[in-house]
Order: structure tokens, then C-alpha cells, then sequence
DNA sequence: ATGGCGCGTCAAACGCGA
């Protein structure tokens, strides 16, 4: 079973791009950010005819998650828990049927954060306490679960060609790190810095500046697994090529396969 | 050394991202 994360930017502007990438690639589960697509506008017709069931969570201009699925898709459920205030379309998770059970996915895209000086980074923060505590309910219930997505956190230095200039961003603040250094604690594992334990695997380049030209990127898009996950993990990876092509999302997707 | 883009909204700039 393999398992995708991919922040699209705008999922009509890369329509042809995700559908591209689908009939090359196939994965199972594909967990999409920035879809910037209300609910009823996403695309979902296109998608079925690859063979995708589709959950959608958008909101009207940004953000906006989706899960789309070949496998049975279950019990979806939007929103993260812990703020009825919070109208930002940022997460959905779903119920995925496979032969040995089920395996739970989530599809989040974590706040930005910046400017750190205004109430955009305790946003940031507060968010992921929330997706911190609702995770720490899945893991009680000792299934295999993959929250994949944008987490707009640059872990360690050597998850930027250029740490020194992220410095004041909210990405690399120091707590943001911690945050994110906390999951992990509690039991999560970073599945592509498990199978590739190096520097230089970025999913993020601006689109500013040649970054993708000099490599200068970052390393923000993650897959954290459960440990019932984690024991089922057979590979994991970055498809920097697709940040190669036409018109191209400033992500690119990053994915892992289970043995399930 | 610096700055260099792109999407969506909406019809010209602007908010937003990272």
C-alpha cells in the first residue's frame, strides 16, 4: 500500500499535473494540501474516472485538504478537533480498508505561521498542540495510522540547504521545532528521515530566485507513523521530478509504502 | 549582495504562502 502526500497549490491549477502524476505513479492513498478549492468546486469527477474515491474538505480561496483513495475509504472526518472557532479548512482523516484491517490516514496542512510577531505563529502553535492531543487519542487505539501532509516545519538544519536563512521564519522557529520534536517523542516516526537518514531530501523550492536550480530547499512535507505503522513500513521517498515539470507546485510528493 | 513567483479573487491590485 503506498500512501502519498502532496501539497498541490491550487488543485484546478494543477489538475493536469495530479492527473499525471496519478496514472504514473498509482499510489493507493494520496493526501493533497492547498487544494484552494471550496468542497463543491473540487474536481472529484476526474479523479473517480482514475479510480479515486474522493473526501474533500476546501473552503472558498486557500487551503483545503482531500483524501483520495482506491481502496475503500471509511468514516471520514474533517476538521481538527479542539477549536470551534477555527474555520480553516486544514485537516481530514479517513478510514482506509485493507486486507489486513484498517489503516487510518490523515491529510493535513499545517498553519504557515509568519510572520512570527503576529498572531499567525501562536495560531501555528496552538494548531499543533490540537493535531498533537488528537493524535495522542489515536494511539491509543494501537492501529496503524499515516498523518501525512504539510507541517510547514523545518525539523532539523539539516533539513535546509540554507538553515541560516530560516532562522527568524516561523518554519524553524525554535518552537515550532520543539513541537514537532514532541510528536516524535510520543511515539511518531518520521518515515522519510527513517529511510533516508541523510541531508539534501527537501520537498519544498521556492519559486522565487532559481531556488530549484541551486537545490536550495527544505524539507517540510512529512508522513508521521504510528508505531503500528511504522511496523508495516517498507520504503519511503521524495518525487523531486515532478518539481521539474510545467507549471510545477512549489511541493513535491513524498510518500511511503506499507506492507499491509 | 540582492532580488527574481504563483494562485485565487475578481476584474486592479491584493492577500497569502514559505
Amino acid at each position: 500500500m503506498k500512501v502519498t502526500t502532496w501539497n498541490i497549490n491550487g488543485v484546478k491549477a494543477r489538475l493536469e499535473s495530479a492527473l499525471a502524476y496519478l496514472r504514473q505513479e498509482s499510489p493507493d492513498v494520496i493526501c493533497l494540501q492547498e487544494i484552494k478549492s471550496q468542497t463543491e468546486a473540487f474536481p472529484a469527477a476526474v479523479f473517480e474516472e482514475l479510480g479515486y474515491q474522493c473526501a474533500i474538505h476546501g473552503q472558498k480561496g486557500f487551503n483545503g485538504v482531500a483524501i483520495l483513495s482506491k481502496l475503500p475509504l471509511e468514516e471520514v472526518r474533517t476538521g481538527l478537533p479542539g477549536n470551534d472557532e477555527d474555520m480553516q479548512s486544514r485537516f481530514i482523516e479517513a478510514v482506509i480498508s485493507v486486507p489486513s484491517g484498517i489503516v487510518k490516514v490523515a491529510s493535513i496542512y499545517a498553519p504557515n505561521g509568519n510572520p512570527v510577531a503576529t498572531e499567525k505563529f501562536p495560531y501555528k502553535l496552538g494548531w499543533l498542540e490540537r493535531l498533537h492531543a488528537h493524535f495522542r487519542d489515536l494511539l491509543a487505539e494501537e492501529v496503524p495510522f499515516v498523518m501525512a501532509g504539510d507541517y510547514n516545519i523545518i525539523p532539523e538544519p539539516m533539513d535546509a540547504k540554507r538553515p541560516a536563512a530560516w532562522t527568524s521564519d516561523a518554519l524553524f522557529q525554535p518552537e515550532s521545532r520543539a513541537a514537532y520534536r514532541r510528536m516524535l517523542s510520543d511515539g511518531l516516526t518520521d518515515a522519510i528521515r527513517l529511510c533516508h537518514p541523510g541531508p539534501g531530501v527537501y520537498t519544498f523550492w521556492d519559486y522565487q530566485a532559481g531556488a530549484f536550480q541551486k537545490d536550495d530547499g527544505i524539507r517540510i512535507d512529512h508522513l508521521l507513523l504510528s508505531p503500528q505503522a511504522t511496523d508495516r513500513l517498507r520504503a519511503a521517498g521524495v518525487d523531486r521530478f515532478t518539481r521539474g515539470w510545467e507549471k510545477p507546485s512549489d511541493h513535491v510528493p513524498a510518500w511511503v509504502e506499507l506492507d499491509v
